[in-house]
DNA sequence: TCTGGGGTCCTAGGACCC
DNA sequence: TCTGGGGTCCTAGGACCC
């Protein structure tokens, strides 16, 4: 029996929601009506788009972009700056709202998340008419508006959410997918990105309907096992599951770009100890050990680099985690300048089986623990600035350059 | 004042074991 | 003196997504 899977999409989400806060504030006019964008700080080296209005769209700004360049696309550009506290609000009233349908409710981002219709199609009738009423509850509700895309497995919901925006309700069934999706360019395909679009270009597969057509061997000469998935995904073939119950998170980070590059590793260990910090407090407060620490930096261009370590034993203290990231700094230091430190926690467990064989460490372990615990408890007593703590650190560093 | 931050999954190569 | 090969774990880096 076939499935049914919605896909509901939040039409530019941040900067609907941002201007929902606006009116709610007493704004006169509907940030979604002008040329307006969601931005991060320029003097922050924040200053990349995170969401667009219609008009803006219409002048070619895409998200990602610097204000740099959307501002000469559009010299009247209005720059709002995003407020996250207030997205995670809305989400979470949208995901509520849809939970009064059906617990089956995959939430993938944010702003969006697949709904399996097939349990309840018997309850609620025609799946058209019921996501027509669900996208004008969302509406006289909440306020903002969502597309919603139709069919029988989550690729292809995904892909129909997509065709065209706003407030629009599209379907891709099985058999739709021969006429709605193969003659969409490569790179409109889900999974395939900036860099594979160039390779498969390349190799004169300009379609999806090309790449659905193409050779498995052949291409699995490129792209290796990659190939048979990019090949099914064309097909629009896809049978995973909706995954409703909150999927455990394989790991956490947190990153920042500093305001101005760092010289010196000695200026970068206080930022690595106030990003410790917010990740040790996270893991805590989810009941929950790491044992992978990794850490990364970015240079002047743009690029990468990462050493991470395995621990004997897992841990969520503050001083353990920055101890190893401080080695594992030094470990990789070349005196290049950086502009992004960030550190992530992998292979997360519920339990730390703390086996040590010194009794120094033990204990210095059960005091870091008890330091930790304490801290824990001031903060939820009086209130927490721990998310801004790595970039009040960086405001705290003088330029130096 | 050009380029965020938080994730997931995959691959290649080296180490190590049998 | 020639020097296997499979399995698994670990690390570094890349691609993609929102």
């Amino acid at each position: 029996m076939k499935r049914i899977i919605l896909h509901i999409d939040v039409n530019n989400a941040f900067l609907s929601w941002s201007a929902i806060l606006l009116l709610h504030q007493g704004c006169n006019y509907d940030l979604r009506e002008k040329y307006a964008v969601i931005g991060g700080d320029e003097s922050k080296r924040h200053g990349i788009v995170l969401a667009k209005s219609p008009l803006a769209k219409k002048k070619g700004i895409k998200t990602a972009e610097t204000l740099f360049s959307a501002r000469k696309k559009c010299p009247n550009l209005m720059i709002v700056p995003p407020n996250y506290k207030w997205y995670q609000k809305k989400s979470y009233q949208l995901f509520k709202l849809l939970s009064s349908y059906t617990p089956d409710i995959e939430v993938a981002s944010i702003d969006e998340c697949y709904l399996d219709y097939t349990p309840i199609k018997n309850l609620y009738g025609d799946v058209l008419e019921f996501a027509k009423k669900l996208q004008q509850e969302i509406y006289d509700k909440l306020e903002f508006t969502v597309n919603i895309g139709i069919a029988n497995n989550k690729l292809c919901a995904k892909m129909a959410s997509d065709f065209s925006k706003p407030n629009k309700i599209h379907t891709l069934f099985d058999d739709e997918i021969e006429n709605k999706m193969y003659p969409l360019p490569i790179n409109d395909l889900f999974g395939i990105g900036k860099k594979t679009t160039i390779k498969l270009r390349n190799l004169n597969i300009n379609t999806i309907s090309d790449l659905a057509n193409s050779d498995p061997e052949y291409l699995s000469k490129y792209f290796k096992n990659q190939a048979f998935k990019m090949i099914e995904w064309a097909k629009g073939i896809d049978d995973s599951p909706v995954i409703s119950e909150n999927v455990e998170r394989k790991g956490i980070s947190n990153s920042t770009t500093l305001s101005h590059n760092l010289v010196y590793k000695e200026e970068v260990y206080p930022i690595l100890e106030a990003i410790s910090d917010n990740l040790a407090i996270d893991l805590r407060s989810k009941k929950k050990y790491a044992s992978v620490i990794a850490v990364t930096l970015k240079d002047k261009y743009f690029r990468s680099y990462s050493h991470q370590t395995k621990l004997k034993n897992a841990t969520n203290i503050t001083s353990e985690i920055y101890d190893v990231s401080k080695k594992l700094l030094d470990e990789m230091w070349s005196n290049e300048p950086v502009r992004l430190v960030g550190i992530r926690l992998d292979n997360l467990t519920s339990t730390s089986p703390h086996q040590l064989s010194l009794f120094d460490s033990l204990e210095k372990h059960e005091e870091n623990k008890v330091l930790d615990e304490t801290v824990d408890k001031l903060k939820a007593k009086y209130g927490s600035q721990v998310i801004k703590k790595a970039s009040l650190v960086d405001n705290k560093i003088k330029k130096k350059y």
